[in-house]
DNA sequence: ATTGATATGGAATAAACGTTCCAATACAGG
DNA sequence: CCTGTATTGGAACGTTTATTCCATATCAAT
């Protein structure tokens, strides 16, 4: 029987995630890697393949973990204002961490997809999967009278992901917890 | 005398931009810029100084003509709906581009904000005077009647500023020209 | 204890990178 | 024609990078 790992492959995959986030794919030396996760250059190869492979994997996960969690805050059935306003009060509070790393999915949109086929293919299935829920909780409350059924739920989801796309640069470069609360209360109003 | 410089220093500075928009700065090699430029390695260097220095001078001149373009845009004395689609159409017009490169400052918000001091200073710069120019046309706006002045300028001007930031991260990653007019649209809605 | 997988650290490799140095050429004025 | 600057191309340097190779040590089960 062989050895048992000694380091959590999930855990690590997180670790790297992190590093990912804050520092950028290729402002992140493969030191900085092994220093960050605490595990060998060798073991990281062994376990995830090389740096390109590991980036990729922390993405995804990223994008599964956003998925979750917006679909988690979504089910909620308080009043929509409200659901939305937690909603984004979450992603702001992830976004502007010690150090304020931004979302890792923008950082990547901006940096990567450009160049990186299966960047761009994750940054599409996040931009259609977060506008779905969103389309489909804004429906819901449609139905329930707290919005006007005028309105297009797409194209109302649409504006809501790209205000989150712009929170994410603001939460990095700029940092401003406050200003970023008085932007979502600004976007929240579209709903009539 | 000496001999007369055979390339203009201002419009290769303007390509160097174009090259750094689209590939970022760390993915820009300087054998990208003197391919890019037409320019030599040692040309660029006697002019421009190092691959940083040329990049600061870049987004400084991105900054410049930023703030000119929002500052033309928002003199128009039309109604501040049409002034405001004009300028996000605009903008959009320029970040969407062939190979929609999206918008430098954001760009560079995303990749170097956290590692480098002077873009992290351009960066609240052209922050603070795209929100400036915004909340003083909005108050105009608010004088004259067109917005109710119970509502916030500066909140309202951070609101589109941060939209803005959003479009630029889809259209770089997303390029979806369409959904950006809706999302334009619905931001809008803000002003009542 | 042997086996077989796990983990590590260090050396080695090969490529890319930013930068500098150097020799050669071009050219506008005195 | 000179002189001084502009410009170029290529070589050279030193660093950093990702990646692979290897020898070694660890450990769980048979």
């Amino acid at each position: 029987m062989p050895r048992a790992k000694e380091f959590d492959e999930s855990e690590v995959l997180d670790q790297a995630l992190e590093v990912f986030r804050v520092r950028g794919f290729k402002h992140t030396s493969f030191e900085d890697l092994t220093q960050g996760l605490g595990v060998s250059r060798q073991s990281i190869y062994d376990t995830y393949g090389d740096k390109n492979a590991l980036f990729h994997a922390a993405l995804r996960r990223y994008l599964e973990r956003g998925l979750e969690f917006v679909g988690r805050k979504l089910d909620d059935r308080s009043p929509i204002r409200e659901v939305l306003a937690g909603l984004f009060e979450g992603m702001n509070s992830n976004n502007c961490g010690k150090s304020s790393p931004g979302c890792l999915m923008v950082n990547s949109m901006v940096e990567l997809a450009p160049h990186d086929a299966e960047v761009r293919a994750l940054a599409q299935k996040h931009a259609r999967g977060v506008e779905g829920l969103l389309a489909s909780r804004i429906g819901i409350a449609q139905r329930e009278g707290e919005i006007d059924k005028a309105k297009d739920p797409v194209a109302l989801a649409r504006f809501f992901y790209h205000t989150m796309l712009g929170l994410g640069v603001a939460s990095r470069a700029l940092g401003e917890r406050d200003s970023l609360r008085d932007s979502v209360r600004m976007a929240l109003q579209v709903l009539g």
